[in-house]
DNA sequence: TTACTATTTGACCAAATAGCCAAATAGTTG
DNA sequence: CAACTATTTGGCTATTTGGTCAAATAGTAA
């Protein structure tokens, strides 16, 4: 692989590497159903506020999310919905694993 | 969150985690277009075998791809291709990315 | 059996990531 | 302006991840 083939897929492993993180995907499917204030999602997640922003933050670079100040609050909303399809692959991946252990178990 | 869902959360950023490198989803590209063995995939790589080993091991563990053993070499193949749904997802940011910073510059 | 090829595994180090706290910033209200 | 609320940023430590080398494993062939 060349140094430009390279950097391309970096720019692309780093926004997957933005939802490859629980948090992150929880954010995600809330903003799924409308916009949320910081502290909305902090009282949901139970981190501290500022590992919230944090992730936020993460998110909003890779390009997922984007955030609307007013007046005190920040309401982040989902602007690539096309991130739930891949949520949605890890799901049915899981429910294979699910599915392959219980036929282990009942061998 | 309480403890259950959090697993919930994990196993799933555990799944997307692994698509979350340049490398791995170079790996997952190329088996779009059929199996490879280790030895291939590690050519157009370039970096150590062990390496290309032990991403091709979080794949596998993950449930994206399968080996099959035939003589003295391993091939893999693509078992999951809705992995490619969200490659795609991210191919696109990229190119909404590219539009916005032309935009910039042409500003 | 010995030598050889393909691949994985383990030990190790360096770099990246996550989370918490404290401090800084920004907007609001009295 | 001072006090207050919402959020972000910086600094720190602990954990995780990625890569390399050397050793182990497994199959093949002489």
């Amino acid at each position: 692989m060349n140094k430009k083939l390279k950097e391309y897929y970096s720019a692309r492993a780093t926004i997957i590497k933005a939802l490859a993180h629980p948090t992150r995907i929880f954010i995600v499917e809330q903003l799924e159903k409308g916009e949320r204030c910081v502290c909305e999602l902090q009282e949901m997640i139970g981190d501290d506020i500022s590992t919230v922003s944090k992730h936020l933050a993460i998110l909003k670079n890779a390009g997922f999310i984007s955030d609307d100040k007013r007046g005190l609050k920040i309401f982040y909303s989902l602007n690539m919905p096309c991130a739930l399809n891949f949520l949605e692959c890890a799901k049915k991946i899981l429910k294979n694993r699910a599915r392959h252990d219980l036929a282990l178990t009942c061998k």
